[in-house]
DNA sequence: TTCATTATGTTATACTATAACAATAAAAAA
DNA sequence: TTTTTTATTGTTATAGTATAACATAATGAA
């Protein structure tokens, strides 16, 4: 059997999700902003949507070409109303950037600082930290709170007496499937 | 006693310099960088030096004023040539990002994503994978090669397999002395 | 409804980094 | 030495990432 089925319970693959996995995630996000008294608005459920439909980490300029393109291919669905307030057709980043703030602050995406990316978390409940491997040849990106993360956060808190705020951990290289 | 001395022998302050070490700093790099056969100019070595005698993590653009301020200030020193070349007045950014390049190679220095900026390393022999805990209110950052970074390393590499070539493991907080 | 708050749009710009090519300096070969 | 090659630095331009500041619109509360 594979090692990283065995050996690691708390080691995700973030992507390639199925249609029905992204409605799934989508209605558990709302029902999570909901509970939060937070509001997942029509931006920011389109953002997470790209980002979960994504099989790869996904640069915030990315998300800007694709929301520019789907607001420009969605010709205004309500054409029965009278009032003629239309979809802006521009998207300017602080639109995506915030957004994606969002997401991050409810904890539904994570941000992948050394390539300049966002992908979903896959246990947006938890507010965890994380440590992620990302594969220079197929974009693949696994997640994984486990045993070392929370060593190097214990090390940090109990050893050094260090405070920890944020933390960037991510290993780049190599995936299994890849050599 | 302090925890960071007792607890973890492979902990530095990458910070905090002296004239003296950085001049002791300079002539190992000179001599290192001999063994090796490679050429530590003096535009590298005076990037190196302004690494290390910043008292925090220098950005590139901080290096690019700072060499454009020495150019301006250092009248070509050797009036006595008759040949007129003059170091140039202008610093563009390849030149210190080339620079900065270099001396990563080297392993002189290390590069702190999350931020942006650059560091001195604390063990220039070795060519080590290291964590760094970066403090958001003193600046302070302190280097740290020890157990937790070796066991995420053999995590991902032993357990799921995957092979690491770059790591990125900075915690951002407060520093003991900062509470 | 009115007010306060939050979210989004808009414009401009800051910050970080690299591509591409020219000029120079150093090392190696002739 | 001179020539040839290679490595380094200079130079110009631009790509890529992100935020500041202010205007407008939408939402929720009084």
């Amino acid at each position: 059997m594979s090692p990283t089925s065995s050996t690691c319970e708390h080691l995700h693959d973030v992507q390639h999700f199925t249609a029905h996995d992204v409605t799934e995630r989508l209605t558990a996000a709302k029902e999570q902003c909901r509970i939060s008294g937070v509001r997942f608005t029509p931006l920011r459920q389109q953002i997470y949507q790209l980002v979960l439909a994504a099989n790869k980490p996904v640069g915030a300029y990315d998300l800007i070409t694709q929301l520019q393109q789907m607001r420009l291919s969605e010709p205004d669905a309500q054409d029965s109303a009278p009032t003629n307030q239309q979809t802006p057709k521009n998207v300017a980043p602080p639109t995506v950037y915030r957004s994606l703030e969002f997401l991050l602050g409810e904890g539904l995406i994570h941000q992948l600082t050394s390539i300049n990316a966002y992908v979903p978390c896959c246990h947006p409940r938890a507010q965890h930290t994380a440590a992620f491997l990302i594969c220079d040849q197929c974009q693949r990106v696994q997640e994984c709170s486990s045993l070392p993360v929370q060593e190097m956060m214990s090390f940090a808190e109990q050893d050094v007496g260090f405070i920890v705020a944020r933390s960037v951990i991510e290993l780049s290289g190599r995936c299994q499937a890849c050599q």
